[in-house]
DNA sequence: CTCTTATATGAGAAAAGCTATCAATTAGGA
DNA sequence: TCCTAATTGATAGCTTTTCTCATATAAGAG
């Protein structure tokens, strides 16, 4: 009795989330996935990211007063999300956090995970500014 | 006409949260005041505390799958949170990201904040575990 | 000190995001 | 093909936060 169904949602969700360039939330997920599958639930999408997050295939990115993203884990990288558009961005590995993770330990905590993301205003909103302005 | 005014219950919101030596989300901060000032509204307490943090007065500690919390802004450091009993404690500053935040100009960004969270055990958490095992 | 009025408050409704519940469906081994 | 536990869809419910609006109040004007 192994268990763990490869089910036609979960494929059809790994591939949502794969296939995007940008870091979707769950509802854009939702959107992408109903308009060919129609009857797929929201509660299947949210209960697969939650599965693909546990497994370490997804990560889910918290940002400011919003839901969750989420983003094919390829590599270390961080996020940035513009505080108008609300739209989120890669950015490099700036700095090792690894290391300063593990003297964590010093603290007492056994570190199971971190979470760095940067607030701004992505360039597309800033031009739109500047046009403002002028 | 300036506009601004000091009323009883911002300060009062101001004196728990500077005084709290945890880091209250906004129902605890609402708890200790209301024993005092029965009178005082839920709205009131998430109104000021979105107010504190526009002012930099008050920093918001965004965790995975809980309230906000909320801390008085007191120099630079990190937070961490238990992935178990939910508690925050803080972190002090182990690596210096105001560096790598400038370099984000080169991506284009107008950078606003950054918000840096570790989630892991906390050292109750890890002996309760011990006590269990055994 | 009183009047004025725009800001702030209190109470509750409502929104937003997510999880729980449960009957019906289905993957996949026997 | 059959069996059965895992999964799904639908929806109710929960948690956290914001919105609405009538009432109360801070603080400047007179």
């Amino acid at each position: 009795m192994k268990e763990k169904r490869q089910t036609i949602q979960k494929g059809l969700i790994w591939e949502a989330v794969s296939a995007a360039d940008n870091h979707p939330n769950a509802e854009q997920i939702y959107d992408s996935i109903v308009v060919k599958h129609p009857s797929i639930s929201r509660a299947t999408v949210y209960r697969n990211l939650n599965m693909l997050v546990d497994e370490g295939k997804v990560k889910r990115i918290r940002v400011l007063g919003g839901p969750d993203h989420f983003d094919r884990t390829l590599g270390n990288h961080f996020h940035i999300q513009c505080i108008e558009c609300k739209s989120v961005g890669d950015i490099e590995m700036l700095a090792d956090l690894s290391i300063s993770a593990d003297s964590l330990e010093t603290y007492g905590y056994e570190l199971d995970s971190y979470e760095l993301v940067f607030n701004g205003v992505c360039p597309d909103c800033k031009k739109s500014h500047a046009a403002k302005v002028q």
